[in-house]
DNA sequence: CGGATGTGAGTCAACCTGTCTCATGGCCGA
DNA sequence: TCGGCCATGAGACAGGTTGACTCACATCCG
């Protein structure tokens, strides 16, 4: 969990322990209820009960349950981890999509992006979140393959979406549809199949 | 749309006209709303109004959202079957790929998809019903993959699974992340990696 | 034609939401 | 350490939604 955001303290009047107190406590209640109940159980209400908080407080920090979700998603964001690539565009495709599979399937992840995304078409701020998820996510693997373009090994019309379309594509949509785990296989299998697609 | 499932009246009571007058108006009123708005908008109430139905009726016939959704769902399920096969591979994957696309473009179907995805989880019918709209979407191009396995044409080693995964996946992923349309050459792209890696 | 029955309107209690007030107790700065 | 400040919890409140129910009415079927 990333440390909630907050104002640096530079002789400025430092927050009230009990604010710090209240938000851990309850951003770590919707998180809990996200993940076992889904995107609906983060209401007030259930957050509040959870938490052990009053209502009240619910509506003082958070006056709208999307400001309440956005906050919850911002805390459970861990950073995106990547390897030292090695140079073998082929071995480094395929430790990036290992990590991004290992990210999907130790974390809720797949819970939090599906519900970021049914959300994202209604409020901004969901959106923003959403997009920023969708970067990080796809970063490492542009960091590879625009190295690789860089050098002549793929195609030069690739650009950032289509790549991601084609190694991070088929993976989520496994995860999404098939809820089957993903293997060392069906990862190799998607690079392979970029590489036959897209290497010069 | 499709016709609601009747039971065949073999000499068995026939449906009283009154039922399926309103069966009919509440489906399609049920429809439009959640064409339109979305999912969240699918209520008894809303529905009764839009079909101007008495909402008591709602409830006799559909006790829950669920069920009303259910059925909304099965309603207007259409077959997403393309025209006839030509026999080139390449060309019936991208007409398949096509109107995947179209029916993804011109409805709420995304939003959909990503609704059903998240209530899943927690509730059997919505997964029944996720797991049955995933079907649908891939039948048709499995029919095109498995008949060009039977002639050689493609690795015999994909299974469905599979081949949806490197079709509609990187298609969804573009659909549900980038909120971009999809255009002809991303469809091309998409058919031609595919065949560069699974084609014998 | 007459009984059976689906329908619409309305009522009702229960629940959820968002807002407000107020007493309490813990926190921070002096 | 101490006093003032303020976040909190409890609760009241109105407005809206949800299901369940009743009952007159109109329509359908035999």
């Amino acid at each position: 969990m990333a440390v909630s955001t907050v104002e640096h303290t530079g002789g400025m009047p430092s927050i009230d322990a009990r604010v710090v107190r209240t938000r851990a406590v309850v951003l770590e209640a919707g998180a809990r209820l996200l993940f076992t109940d889904g995107w609906h159980a983060v209401t007030h209400l259930r957050v509040a009960e959870e938490a052990g908080v009053g209502r009240a407080t619910m509506y003082r920090h958070w006056p709208t349950v999307e400001d309440l979700l956005a906050d919850v998603l911002v805390d459970c964001q861990e950073p995106w981890g990547a390897g030292e690539p090695t140079g073998d565009l082929r071995v480094d495709l395929i430790t990036e999509l290992d990590v991004f599979v290992g990210g999907l399937q130790h974390s809720k992840l797949p819970e939090i992006i599906v519900a970021a995304m049914e959300r994202a078409p209604t409020d901004p701020r969901i959106r923003a979140m959403h997009d920023s998820m969708t970067q990080i996510s796809r970063d490492p693997v542009w960091t590879v393959v625009s190295g690789a373009i860089e050098r002549g090994q793929l195609d030069s019309g690739l650009d950032e979406p289509t790549a991601a379309a084609h190694t991070l594509g088929p993976i989520l949509y496994q995860c999404l549809f098939d809820n089957a785990p993903i293997t060392p296989t069906d990862i190799e299998r998607t690079i392979d199949a970029f590489l036959a697609a897209f290497a010069t």
